[in-house]
DNA sequence: GCCTAATAAATTGCATACAATTAAATTACA
DNA sequence: TGTAATTTAATTGTATGCAATTTATTAGGC
């Protein structure tokens, strides 16, 4: 494939990347918005259902965020009684992140959601860990993992 | 892999794309800032420089975006000179998008980007081309394209 | 101990995204 | 032919994202 062909919108990996993630995102958004939740909403949760107790900071470099884009997504969770945040007694620069009684209990009825998403289509297991090892592979070679 | 295993961030696929999407604009922002541009301003003239004159419904298509998003970036790709927008003669439903001189002058200047963002990785031309060919397939496979 | 550097969140400003609605134009069809 | 349905952009409202700055707190060097 040459310079020019490479520059097609078809062939930019960025592009692919960009395209599907809005598509998944746009199949989540109906099965999340039956709890309330956005996608961002939802991974933040998934990130604190693996590990709870954890600093705004962590989070963010978890799903690669900053504080300009997590403190107010934690404050609508704060106000629809997910989360709580606190300064760290410790280190009062810090803000500690934890779930509520009702943020744990939202787990169970969250768990089918990306099952259901798959059900329907024709991807298997196989396809999905396939592509995200490839994934993985690729940041690390980009630099950016 | 068991049920509990895959609700986990790291083996989220979506997750997979929505980071790397992000990570990669990163990596574009500086290097398209050069040229006053943004990552989606970027792909819009992409589009354009494939095909020209087509209306704010087909570049829509193209670049799954809406007219909400649309409609205010194209107004400021038109105030920065680099394309017009015009209503249609024959059908004055739709807005036709063409490249000014000064759009069309953009490409050979904007061409190098791809190649200085993967010049420094150790990423190859056939890591980049197979990982995009799966994207494509798996988009096939969830309906999505 | 004091002052400076470093760190963590929050805030501000700008640019997307997208659902839902509105407005204008065209099409379909009774 | 006249009107309802459809189509295309634009608008409105809400939710991210992120760079840059600000504020508060802590760490480090002397």
């Amino acid at each position: 494939m040459d310079r020019r062909e490479l520059l097609k919108l078809d062939n930019q990996l960025c592009f692919a990347f960009y395209a599907c993630s809005k598509e998944m995102m746009k199949l989540y958004r109906p099965l999340l918005s039956e709890f309330g939740l956005t996608y961002t909403q939802y991974i933040t949760l998934l990130a604190l259902w693996e590990k709870d107790g954890i600093t705004v900071k962590e989070l963010g470099s978890r799903l690669f965020l900053d504080s300009g884009t997590l403190t107010p997504l934690l404050k609508k969770l704060e106000a629809a009684g997910l989360i709580t945040r606190n300064r760290d007694k410790s280190d009062e620069r810090n803000v500690i992140i934890e779930l509520t009684e009702q943020g744990r209990k939202l787990q169970q009825q969250v768990e089918e959601v990306p099952f259901n998403l798959y059900g329907k289509t024709q991807v298997s297991i196989e396809d999905i860990t396939s592509l995200r090892e490839q994934i993985a592979k690729f940041m690390r070679k980009m630099g950016t993992k």
